[in-house]
DNA sequence: ATTTGTGCAAATCGTTTGCATCTGA
DNA sequence: TCAGATGCAAACGATTTGCACAAAT
């Protein structure tokens, strides 16, 4: 269905592109990605868009709440295409990431943000590295 | 005395910018900083550094355990100079750090990181805006 | 027809590197 | 002396932007 009317929903007109990249994010098991990692994928799959299309849709799909941007490395961004409240490991030595199993962390006790300010979000990265026995 | 002697200990030549480096950001109360503003701030002081040296040596403080990398905005490294295990609220209005109260915020029930992995840190990070009434 | 999106290439930004020169031990 | 540091400018990679063209309403 709806692919369609997610992009209308979000004020976003279902262009050709537009439409084509939400459809690969969406069938796509692996929910983590760069801007760089779908543009390849959709030109894998014959959708001929540039990267700068790319970036600008990944934008407003994470403006229009269709994707979750997550600050993990200096000098690249993951999108993850699921919005859900949830955290991540990063595998330092691939540079990946992997989801927190629901509810396995809980943060107690949430210290009060400073002056005049509310909580927008709440990030938590558990860096993993090789184990070295 | 001693920052002479902390970079001897980390296995750093004392060299003239090290030193006055390493000065600025133990004097400085502004414990959260980018290298742009280090260098600025170098500046200020008379001490002539090229930016180049400048992220040499952070990341030198860093491998030495004298600083914490920060990972909190795409395109944009901060560094800490408490090293100690704490969190960071990131002021978005400002793309400002500051850092989480002491034992504030607890994780309860570590998930097991994936198969052959061990934790090699934990960030968390708590997104505030400013409110809106 | 009008507005909005797209592609491309060039511009930008933070960061890194190569190399000739200097400096601390 | 001489390994290790530094400065500068050029190289870099990710992201953004400007503008002419194309597509959606």
């Amino acid at each position: 269905m709806e692919a369609r009317q997610r992009l209308r929903d979000a004020g976003l007109r279902p262009t050709r592109q537009r439409l084509a990249l939400a459809e690969l994010l969406c069938s796509m098991g692996g929910r983590h990605l760069t801007a760089e990692q779908l543009h390849g994928d959709a030109q894998a799959h014959g959708i001929s868009v540039s990267l700068a299309t790319v970036y600008n849709t990944l934008h407003q799909f994470t403006r229009a709440g269709l994707l979750r941007e997550l600050v993990v490395d200096a000098g690249r961004s993951y999108f993850d295409t699921n919005t859900s409240p949830h955290h991540h490991f990063f595998i330092e030595a691939t540079n990946t990431l992997q989801d927190v199993p629901e509810d396995c962390v809980t943060v107690s006790t949430l210290p009060p943000p400073p002056e005049g300010m509310t909580v927008s979000s709440i990030d938590i990265i558990i860096r993993v590295k090789e184990k070295v026995e």
